[in-house]
DNA sequence: GTGCTGGCTATGACCAACCTAAGCCAGCCT
DNA sequence: AGGCTGGCTTAGGTTGGTCATAGCCAGCAC
């Protein structure tokens, strides 16, 4: 059991080449915080205001300020400004597609969390609302198979015409 | 199209609990930084050496030491004394189970990444070496449907008879 | 106009994550 | 013995994420 991948194409043997480019390190430069982070839960369970956010995550306002600017400026959130009939504006924050398909990454992250750091699996689950079953970010193929990490192969993308 | 999830049970609403003991929080104490996802991804791409880590994932020696240092307490990672014929002793540094799933967490990150950060869709892809399909990490209910972010459901654990 | 509330910004300080440059030690090779 | 290599550690400094405290401004409510 190495839990390795396989390398394949030019990217055989490893020492041969730098991982420049990689999307996991560009991911990184966009959500690298934890605040960060705690910032795309709250907003998938919902939160939209400021006071809230900070609240909610545990963080100070300046911090929250600054995480939620960066966010907006990376297009994972977008503010608005609303306003309820009889109230003054208020500026709401809500997921973006982009920010929205993070979410198998808070899952698998979630997921670990529950598993190995938490004695009773976690104090959350999340299941699909249409049959109840609980809920897993996996590893699939475009076939429908699941996939272990020994069935994976990782290699250079066909390049396209306009590459 | 909110992207948010449904709170059910003593969840909602949302203002009424805090999130203690989430398990992405936790997680992310144990692997916040960027150079520890970096690491895994190098440990992930068959990555052993100290010295190759330092450079593949182009982190100073003593922040290598340091990640690899924690990354073993926390049992992500083990450390192995290992001897070639004619060679003096080596270390080298292999991915546990613990540590190998976090794959899905870095798969995940690396499809955001491909799909929003780089033009071409990312320089890799992932394979299913079997059929040869792309593999993604998706969200996935024990029934086997494929779960949309509006189709999910945050529930409170079930307590256990040990709980 | 005065006060209250929501959504911030400003300031100053701390600590953690990183860097570069240098040094250290064990073990093998000559 | 002397040198090289792998796997680190130490020293000193910068950047960036965090905090606590305080202040600011707009828009209602009175």
């Amino acid at each position: 059991m190495s839990h390795t991948l396989r390398l394949t194409g030019r990217l055989e043997p490893r020492g041969a080449w730098t991982a420049e480019r990689c999307p996991i390190a560009r991911t990184l430069q966009v959500v690298s915080t934890r605040s960060a982070f705690l910032i795309l839960r709250e907003a998938f369970y919902g939160t939209t205001r400021f006071d809230d956010f900070a609240e909610r995550v545990g963080i100070s306002e300046p911090v929250t300020a600054a995480r939620l600017r960066e966010l907006v400026e990376h297009g994972l959130l977008e503010r608005e400004d609303y306003r309820e009939p009889g109230q003054r504006t208020r500026r709401q924050y809500r997921l973006t597609s982009r920010g929205a398909e993070l979410l198998p990454v808070l899952v698998a992250l979630m997921q670990w969390g529950g598993r190995w750091l938490d004695e009773h699996g976690g104090p959350v689950t999340l299941l699909h609302r249409e049959c109840g079953e609980p809920v897993s970010a996996e590893l699939r193929c475009a076939a429908g198979h699941h996939v272990d990490d020994e069935e994976l192969e990782l290699a250079p993308r066909r390049r396209t015409a306009t590459d």
